[in-house]
DNA sequence: GGTTTGACCCTAA
DNA sequence: ATTAGGGCCAAAC
């Protein structure tokens, strides 16, 4: 691919542009697609340093609670709730936090819908 | 070049 | 089951 995969930051990006429409991974999934799964971390760094204008749908990725945790940044927690329901993907508003039922959108990682059991 | 922070996750008590 | 603390990788000061 004409990626940078040297870059840890362009592997996330692809990861989270890997994500289908209408379903939601979290952190330490794209984390562990891109490499490294522990530096979940550095992909919210790595989304947080995304122009509005990026074609990366950052939305769709949520922590591992299925809650989405922006608080306070450039974008409201509402926003990516607005574009999720967009995609089709339900958001359960719980005491002013956003919760995605990660049980039906949580991505498996390859386009296979479904939970993993534990 | 060392220190601190960050859209997190995991393990232990 | 819930709460608390440490760890991880990368970038900014």
């Amino acid at each position: 691919m004409a990626d940078d995969e040297g870059n840890i930051s362009a592997r996330i990006l692809n990861a989270v542009k890997n994500i289908p429409r209408g379903y939601v991974a979290s952190y330490g999934h794209i984390a562990a697609l891109a490499g490294s799964p522990r530096a979940a971390r550095v992909v919210g760094w790595t989304l947080g340093a995304l122009p509005p204008e990026t074609d990366i749908p950052w939305h769709r990725v949520v922590n591992k609670d299925g809650y989405i945790t922006i608080e306070n940044l450039s974008y409201p927690k509402e926003e990516q709730a607005r574009m999720l329901e967009a995609e089709g993907v339900l958001v359960q508003r719980r005491e002013g936090l956003l919760q995605i039922d990660r049980n039906q959108f949580g991505w498996k990682g390859r386009g296979e819908a479904g939970l993993e059991k534990k």
